[in-house]
This record gives structure tokens, C-alpha cells and sequence, in this order.
DNA sequence: GGTTGCATGTAAATGGTTACATGATTGT
DNA sequence: ACAATCATGTAACCATTTACATGCAACC
């Protein structure tokens, strides 16, 4: 999903800033389909109001620049809703960690131990967070959406645990096995 | 992970062209990592060559263009192991289809329903694929990086088949239910 | 005094996709 | 005849990331 697009999908939930669309990338349930920073967001922006896609309110403040806040123009939710009717792409998972794995007979022991323990608890925060989010309340859409991402994330993480022990091994811990001697 | 450090990594499974590295991306087990197509792959290995981690051997051909096959030098293998040694970023799942079913209220059960299927189908074949790929053979890190990729597809699919029809249904389907009059 | 949060944006660099360009062979 | 497979590569375009640039307020 392109900047642009997601933008407007956030619009229409409510008006807002870039900086809250930010943010909205940070803690929401975008948080899961796009990581897209400022420099992104702001041309995007500019671009969606150009189109006509969006509007834009200033308000002034003290001390801080106007706060840019857009709104979603008719135009924008005709074009939102084509772009959601349009065939989607397939999923992808993407993850450093197993492509770095997958070469495990390059890696020792102790850097996959670091490594795999290290995913294991981000699994746990990522889980926590979608089960805190209550999105059940949001409508069926959101919830199905946090589902998926709590189911796959459940496997993710159990899998993890399951198969750490032996990947480890596999990869033998030369300084490990020197600090227990 | 980017081109240059994916095709790195498959020239230390053994020699390969270009068109054998994007083969592999098709069907072998990096096509769980990337997807780039001859595009990016043929400047990737040129800089690769220009910077002494790969080295070069046309073989000529007749009626079509020399193949070049890379091997990998002993600096490609230092640069891999250390780009394998850095830090992996997040994990990350991608979803096009995901995105649109958050916004469940503005679509059609029936747009739902055929796109969810068609995920469904989607995920079985993946899913095929990858228990007919026997990576055990390959060795630890294949084993486990193909046992984390199976673990994550039954998951979304048991998800996508357990709540497909609450979703439909959620959504409503206009045409389905003129259909049934 | 330093960091975090609020608030916007631009510019350069990176990286990737898509389309183009070529051309023989093999299979339907 | 037409499509697919083998085989390479370039060029234009597009999107995104990263770094820069500004500046106040609140908190520690």
C-alpha cells in the first residue's frame, strides 16, 4: 500500500495532521501495514491536496508552526474506495532475522541464541499490544484485521520457542562452551 | 534485505547467472525474501563485480548472449557474514488484502467473500509448496527458516477459513442477496 | 542541560519497478 | 503463428528513506 493511500484511509476515520497521521502509524492499527515516516507523509499530502483528494485547515498556534489539519474531500473517498476494490497484492512476509538464519552455518551459537531471544520478546510486545487493543469495539473490519495479526503472530512466536533450543545447537557455541570450561 | 546481499547469499550456495539468481527467487527458498526481478539483479551483481565480492566467467553460447556466472570471492564471503551479523530489522507482514478488509464497511460481501477465497486458495498452495520442499536436507537453518514460514501460513489460513463468513456477513452482500430473491 | 514531544517541511541519495531492446530455440 | 524459455542489459521513472533545517515547551 503506497503513502498516499493509506493517508487516506486514516482521513477517514477523522480530520488530521500529518503529525498525528504519523502517529496513527506508530500506536494504531496501521502500525502493521506501513512504517512510513514524515518524509513521506508530508509530500504525500501536498500531492492528495493538489489532487483535490483532500482539504486542508490551518490553525494557528503559538510557538509551534500552523497545524495543518486535512479532511477527506468526496473525490478522496471515490478514490480511497477504488483503491480497496482493486485486486490485492499477495501477503509478504519479510524478516531479516530468518534470511539471516537460513545461513546458520555462518552464524555461532551465541549469535543465534542473542538473536532468536531477542525476537521471541518482541513477539510477546507486539502480541500484548494487539490484545490490548480491544478492536472488537472498532467494528468487524478492525477486528478481523487484529485477529489475523494475533493469530499469525501467535504461530511466530510459538515456533520460535519451540525450535530455538535446536537451531542453537545446530550452530554450536564456541564461546559458550569456552566460558564453561 | 537488499538485492546485492540476497544474491551474495545465493552465490555461496554455489555458482550461478543472473537468470539462475532470479530463478531461484521464483521457486527456491528466497522467494520468502525478496522478489526482485532482472531489473535490479543485473546492476546488483555489476556493482558486486566492480567491488571484487564476485567475480566473473562468461561462457559463450550459441544463437543466444553469453552467460556470465558469478562466483563468490573471499571478500564476498567477509561482506556476507557481516552483513548476516548486523542487526535484523523488525520482522514484517505486508498485506494489501489485510488493509482493504479494514475498511470492511466500505466494500461488498461479495468483493469480500472472492477476495478472501482467493487468499485461501493462495495460502494452500504456498503452504503445498513448502511441505514438498523437504529443507531438512538442506540442513538446520533451511529446516528452520522453511518449519517458521509453514508454522505462519497454516496459521493465516486456519484464521482466513475460522472467519471468513463472519466477515462476509459483517459486510453484507447486496448483490448475493438480490440474487436469492 | 538534555531529552522528549509537538509541528512542519525540503533535498539528496538510495533502491526498485517497469518498460524497452535484442534474438534464437522449443513446444503448442 | 504464438507463447514460453533462455539470456542479457539499459533507461526512465517512481517511491521511500535519511539527513538536514527550524524552534518552542515541558519534564527530568
Amino acid at each position: 500500500m503506497d503513502v498516499k493511500t493509506v493517508c487516506l484511509g486514516v482521513l477517514t476515520l477523522g480530520d488530521a495532521s500529518g503529525y498525528e497521521i504519523r502517529k496513527s502509524f506508530e500506536d494504531g492499527p496501521f502500525r502493521y501495514f506501513t512504517d512510513a515516516g514524515f518524509g513521506s507523509i508530508y509530500p504525500a499530502l501536498s500531492r492528495l491536496r493538489r489532487d483535490g483528494l483532500v482539504t486542508c485547515e490551518e490553525h494557528a498556534q503559538d510557538g509551534r508552526p500552523d497545524k495543518k489539519v486535512y479532511s477527506i474531500t468526496a473525490e478522496g473517498h471515490e478514490a480511497f474506495a477504488d483503491a480497496l476494490r482493486e485486486k490485492p497484492g499477495p501477503d509478504k512476509i519479510r524478516s531479516d532475522l530468518l534470511f539471516a538464519l537460513f545461513f546458520e552455518h555462518l552464524l555461532t551459537g551465541d549469535f543465534v541464541a542473542a538473536a532468536v531471544d531477542e525476537r521471541i520478546v518482541w513477539y510477546r510486545e507486539r502480541l500484548a499490544h494487539l490484545e490490548a487493543c480491544n478492536a472488537a469495539e472498532r467494528g468487524a473490519g478492525p477486528a478481523f484485521v487484529n485477529g489475523f495479526g494475533q493469530a499469525v503472530y501467535r504461530a511466530a512466536l510459538a515456533y520460535l520457542e519451540a525450535n530455538r533450543d535446536a537451531l542453537v545447537e545446530a550452530a554450536g557455541a564456541p564461546s559458550a562452551a569456552r566460558a564453561a570450561e
